[in-house]
DNA sequence: CGCATATGGTTTCATGTGCAACTATTCAGT
DNA sequence: ACTGAATAGTTGCACATGAAACCATATGCG
């Protein structure tokens, strides 16, 4: 080790971005391990079947807002997951540009699987924390991305 | 819009994993304004700067562990800054295996240059939170990845 | 109607990344 | 000292991703 001190002071530890890359990396990871072994499925995959999950039908261009994923990136995951039948894809009547996209019944029946399991993981991540804490903090992440959104 | 309500309740607004994942996902996008466009630094890139820059010398295993990111990851960032002359690679005398990495001059310059654009981008992130919040939000988000680690 | 423009979604292409195999150096045990 | 295991770092490969070009349908305006 040199004695010398670095130019600045610059502590990543109580930088914002750099620890929320790092939490948000860990938690992912962890998670993914309930939905790739298991059921085959990589991040984006898992997104859409949540969010038509949590709101039955919607369009590719719906979840793209949702889930800040590209919208190259939601047509290839529903690809695969038309293909292996856990989603229809249906164009909508009122515009055939648009197609509606819902669970099958496999799709429910996975779904309704692996649901509980990951509440019941994420109740255990959270564990640590105090239900007001746990309030707090997603108050205070809603705050921060407010403030992210109306800079743009 | 229909009117049907999801099949079971699982709102993925309150699902801390989906929160985090957006939230960090924002602010490295904004964050990489301002080293993407003046700099021409990808995130990787990045990181290596902001750990040199921090720590004054390190190896590239050093890097991997405070960063998270694969080896190879950090291996081709380093070639990219030692080919622009922002970092040297020198190997350690004691052990020839490991390479010491520090910062050049011209490397310093930049980070003098950057680090407090990033800083005072930062306050003005985290300005909606009081400085005692922000305590508390490094603290959660120390648990909760403390967490997970005591699980691997 | 008919043309220009906008929009949802797909595909192509270039790039970044992780994993695994590989190289070079060091260390441990005999 | 020698052989085999460990470790730091690099490279090859396969894959996921984002940007941009593209296709099909819808809409606005003459």
């Amino acid at each position: 080790m040199t004695a010398e001190t670095p130019p600045t002071d610059f502590d990543l530890d109580h930088f914002l971005p750099y620890r929320l890359d790092r939490l948000a990396d860990r938690v992912s990871e962890a998670l993914a391990q309930l939905y790739e072994a298991h059921y085959d499925l990589n991040v984006a995959q898992w997104r859409v079947l949540a969010w038509l999950h949590h709101r039955h039908e919607l369009t590719a261009k719906q979840i793209c807002a949702s889930t800040r994923m590209d919208k190259a990136r939601v047509s290839r995951a529903v690809q695969v997951l038309e293909g292996r039948e856990l989603i229809v894809r249906r164009p909508s009547p009122r515009d055939q540009r648009l197609h509606e996209l819902r669970l099958t019944e496999a799709g429910q029946a996975l779904m309704i699987e692996l649901v509980p399991r990951v509440r019941t993981w994420e109740a255990e991540l959270v564990a640590p924390l105090t239900t007001d804490e746990y309030r707090r903090l997603l108050d205070m992440m809603g705050r921060l991305e407010h403030r992210l959104q109306e800079g743009e």
